[in-house]
RNA sequence: GCGGUCGUAGCUCAGAUGGUAGAGCGCCAGGUUGUGGUCUUGGAUGUCGCGGGUUCGAGUCCCGUCGAUCGCCCCA
């Protein structure tokens, strides 16, 4: 015996019972609904060249200077564990040549990784479900992205303490001008910021806005909107959003402050948060992203999608009551092993019938009604001598406690009632 | 990378001012050798996170360390 007290290591966690059943409610419905608006299912590398990211993300995102897991592997070459899998899915895009068929809209699921301090819901391994609608231009494919997360959230019964808000980045010009005149604004107040924001203004001025300070607020509140500096094109893209989110009946709130953290967005940015998760308000985040897949060596091509956490989605179900229920399994019980054969070739014509069933290794009688009890059973077939010599069996219905003989051959039309 | 709080049984937690550890739940066994869930009787469980210090004596005080947790930064 090991004197070593083996655990996840800081960060992970295991998913096990009501939680996985969360979790993976959270990935299956996502799945359904993102295939219902055309969206094809992608899985990419868990690991890739770190050039990948460095390059997708931005030099000066924290995602990429101080959140990597990043290594050598054994031929020395650099690797990173995906922070976050749009990058991933763009550089699939052009290793495939598919940029010779767009658009294209893609789905994916699975783990990521950030070297971050863990607190409540955030994790070191983390799992996030997406969205991208890759080489469409249209404000209609970002609306049509944000209606596809809006009726996840929807479908797991989550709509009602997530809200979704939307804001614009602008194109590169509108956000080159915009950019300029914060860095004006705040410079000339530079000694009123907070010591962070003063960082900020430094590396990413755009978040100053977004900043929780109270000595920041009131210079943001000063503080120019974009919106005198967007260009034709794209206050018409912004237009079109939020009249076609108002077609699709995709309830949003419009939030001059969001500002979406790695570098490679632009125009819509959007959000859907809650107040029910402590610091970690935002459960699915997203917009618009045209130069990414260039980035990857590909074409111009201009892309839209989301990203959201599936541990915060869980946890929202949690406190929602949503946690599914475990399936509730049939017990077949032979009294003795003369038995054993009969309940076995019961067992399997059960499950046959797509009846979920199982049967103990051992015990007797009254540890294996304990045993499907505990495990929620909901009905236990015993079978004795004198029942497996008439081939009937005595079906216990454990929530009613009541028991009747039934022959074999009508056991399943009776469990399926 | 920085700050707050907390580490006692499998789980949730109690253990004023230092005197060699407790409850509930769960678990095991009996009451019921062809019947669970209810009831009832009994039982087991801990290097009190780890290391050091103070003390006649530390779960309790001090220092360190590791872990968890919440928050900052940032983000899903």
């Amino acid at each position: 015996m090991s004197q070593i007290k083996l655990q996840p290591p800081r960060g992970t966690r295991d998913l096990i019972g009501e939680e996985f059943r969360r979790h993976h409610r959270v990935i299956k419905t996502a799945r359904r609904i993102s295939a219902l608006y055309g969206f094809e299912e992608w899985a990419t590398p868990i690991f890739e060249d770190t050039r990948v990211f460095a390059r997708g993300l931005g030099e000066t995102s924290d995602v990429v200077s101080k959140e990597m897991y990043e290594f050598q592997d054994r031929g020395g070459e650099s690797v990173t564990l995906r922070p976050e899998n749009t990058a991933g899915v763009c550089r699939a895009l052009v290793s495939g040549g598919l940029t010779q068929s767009l658009p294209r809209k893609v789905f994916y699921a699975g783990p990521m990784f950030r070297y971050e301090r863990p607190q409540a819901g955030r994790y070191r391994q983390f799992h996030q479900i997406g969205a991208e609608v890759l080489g469409a231009a249209e404000p209609l494919a970002d609306a049509e992205v944000i209606a596809c997360g809006y009726h996840i959230i929807r479908e797991l019964g989550l709509d009602e303490g997530v809200i979704l808000e939307v804001n614009t980045l602008g194109d590169a010009e509108s956000r080159d001008a915009y950019r300029a005149a914060l860095i004006a604004h705040f410079t000339a107040h530079r000694d009123k910021l907070s010591e962070d924001s003063q960082r900020r203004l430094e590396k990413n001025p755009l978040r100053i806005i977004d900043s929780k300070e109270a000595q920041d607020r009131a210079l943001v509140a000063e503080a120019p909107t974009i919106e005198p500096f967007l260009t034709e094109k794209a206050r018409a893209h912004w237009d079109a959003l939020r009249r076609h989110l108002t077609t699709f009946a995709v309830p949003f709130r419009e939030n001059p402050r969001i500002v979406r953290g790695l570098d490679y967005y632009s125009h819509t940015a959007f959000e859907f948060v809650t107040d029910r998760l402590g610091a970690q308000g935002t459960v699915m985040g997203g917009g618009r992203y045209d130069g990414l897949v260039e980035e990857m060596g590909g074409p111009p091509t201009p892309s839209v999608g989301w990203a959201a956490g599936v541990e915060r989605l869980a946890m929202l179900m949690e406190k929602a009551g949503l946690t599914p229920a475990a399936p509730r399994l049939v017990t077949v019980i032979p009294v003795s092993d003369a038995e054993e054969g009969v309940a076995l070739n019961l067992l399997q014509s059960l499950r046959a019938a797509g009846l979920g069933a199982e049967m103990g290794y051992r015990g007797n009688l009254k540890r294996r009604m304990e045993r499907a009890n505990k495990q929620g059973a909901r009905a236990a077939i015993i079978i004795g001598e004198t029942e497996a010599a008439a081939g009937v069996a005595q079906l216990r219905d454990l929530d009613a406690g009541t028991q009747e003989q039934v022959p074999f051959t009508a056991l399943v039309e009776r469990l399926k009632k």
